[in-house]
DNA sequence: CATCAACACGTAAGCGCTTACGTAACAGAA
DNA sequence: TTCTGTTACGTAAGCGCTTACGTGTTGATG
């Protein structure tokens, strides 16, 4: 391996005048900057950034934690997340299954290690006291809105679940069931909040029966929309709190032979892509993904330099109409 | 930041014995290694990776690139990466958008920089030339079964076309037409060549005017149908070279009311997650992508040992039933 | 009792880099 | 000339760790 001291010999000065010429410092002058720019190449020497990060105390390295990447909701966020970094000349450490506590607990001891810059976590299991983890390294947390440490980045949730709701309601429905998510989970908890105020406001039921909690899961889907289907509740519509969820029961429709959304509408949450090649496709409320990244992403930069910045970024989401709903005449 | 040597005079050794009771390596007496252990944890000290990186030459770090993550074939292969180096103690780099070989050649120079011990290319675009990139960096090619540095893992995908064609033939189908991948992309060829000797073998016609060029992406599969479709040629059933190309072109048979698989058959290749929520579910030639990218890990955490290992792993696909391939009676 | 291996531990070098500080040369001002 | 400021460069420390080697102590062996 070509080092500083490689170059230094090879051109005659000293290794300081080589990092300094190498890194555009002042300190050489230009003539001598571009001759030991030139040996360099010639001698390919590759700057190593570990003995660098040693002294610099910095990696240039952020970390992303979610719990399942084959999950659909998370390609498009690493991208967003991804492309940020790369602009700003960090690389992206990948954690996935970081699904529970534990697992939690385990990746950021690692990390830590590893010195990385700062994190940004999906914060879809963590409990409470979770928030010990993350002391003393920039932390940026996704759907998490709740006080803690560090900065988050997320959607209006409940105003999501109220703007799905409003929609079936101007369509004429008078009975909405609702899939929720897992019942930990603030984010299912403001979705769950944005139904019943939509429904609540237009004098329509929310009693507990029309409620069936799934795990953001297609499999979750499917249960609760077994739940819901038995209860002997009737209701028209349903506005599942995501599209995977939403896609589970539409599974569970095409067993049972009720037609979406003729027989019943269909409202998801998220926007994943997925949500575009079911049959019918899903109306959902989308999340700017790929921009949640990149606001994570820069929000996080910002941490790391120890800049001011708003550190509960909340951003708009998106009615995006697919076929999965239509309008009724009165109650059914 | 606690250091070794705060450890060290908080116990009263030396740093040299702190590094070896921490380190569990011989050397230290039990009894004086456990207070070390102790006292370590006390001060909650937290070894420095990059340090140790520093004099180990090894930063147990690994990267993998490739083209787009919101590609649904590639979350699953990374879970299966992430999964077996996070077994052996290895973080995963994430580098998306390795698109084109200037994006590949930046990404390895900084890969370098940074000290990764290993990568993992998908060499989607990689020229034939780009092998200089990675000299003396252990590396695994996906998807690249000619020969160059390194190992390579992928499946057989010319046994997978030709299993893909005679499905289709062996329910009758006499004229089945090709959407293709890019043509400068090995894997494609390798499909079109098993569509072709399937084809042969049966006296099929293969002419040109049955293949169509996609992008292994929809609008290619959508474009590479309005090709075929309108180019007047017949043909019963269509082999699309991935999924996704299928799945551009399932949309298209929607717009102009061509049933699948009622008036056409439609097979597609990869078996990604999507595949299985179309309309009609896709008919597919499956790869074991979860395996792919665990072998891939494999191979090169056998690399950077230095280990022998089989540098060309091939592994089988499998045919994965959906309902988008009917039986016919004869030539239409 | 002398010898020596085995063990526990310390000293110090060094991984490749950045950078504070020192020094010599030179130019301009007094 | 002398003083001062500026520039170009070198010296060396130090980032936090591992490890080769040295030293002193112990117990076993002849």
């Amino acid at each position: 391996m070509v080092t500083v001291y490689d170059v230094a010999q090879a051109v005659g000065l000293s290794i300081a005048s080589v990092s300094r010429a190498l890194n555009g410092q002042t300190g050489v002058s230009e003539a001598t900057a571009a001759r030991i720019v030139e040996v360099a190449a010639e001698l390919g020497y590759q700057r190593n950034d570990v003995a660098r990060s040693l002294v610099a105390k910095s990696t240039q390295t952020i970390a992303l934690l979610l719990p399942d990447i084959t999950n659909p909701f998370f390609p498009e966020l690493v991208k967003g997340v991804q492309t940020v970094a790369d602009e700003h000349g960090h690389v992206l450490l990948l954690v996935d299954g970081a699904g529970d506590r534990a697992r939690v607990a385990a990746s950021m001891a690692v990390l830590r290690r590893k010195q990385v810059d700062g994190v940004i976590v999906v914060a879809s299991a963590l409990d409470g006291d979770a928030d010990a983890l993350f002391v003393g390294v920039p932390t940026v947390f996704l759907d998490r809105t709740t006080n803690g440490p560090g900065a988050s980045v997320s959607v209006d949730h409940e105003a999501g679940g109220y703007a799905a709701t409003r929609h079936l309601i101007e369509l004429g429905h008078r009975r909405i069931a609702h899939i929720a998510g897992p019942r930990d989970l603030e984010v299912s908890q403001r979705r769950l909040d944005g139904w019943r105020r939509a429904c609540e406001e237009a004098g329509l039921p929310t009693h507990d029966a029309l409620v069936a909690s799934g795990d953001f899961l297609e499999e979750g889907g499917h249960r609760a929309g077994i739940e819901l289907l038995d209860s002997g509740e009737e209701f028209s519509a349903v506005f599942a709190a995501n599209d995977l969820s939403a896609i589970g029961f539409l599974a569970l429709c095409a067993q049972r032979g009720i037609r979406v959304p003729d027989d019943l509408s269909l409202i998801g949450f998220d926007g994943i892509q997925l949500s575009r090649y079911t049959t019918p496709t899903l109306t959902t409320v989308a999340q700017p993904i790929l921009e949640l990244g990149a606001r994570a992403c820069d929000t996080l930069l910002h941490l790391i330099r120890g800049e001011e910045s708003q550190s509960r970024i909340v951003l708009a989401n998106e009615l995006t109409a697919g076929a999965s709903v239509r309008a009724i005449g009165g109650t059914r």
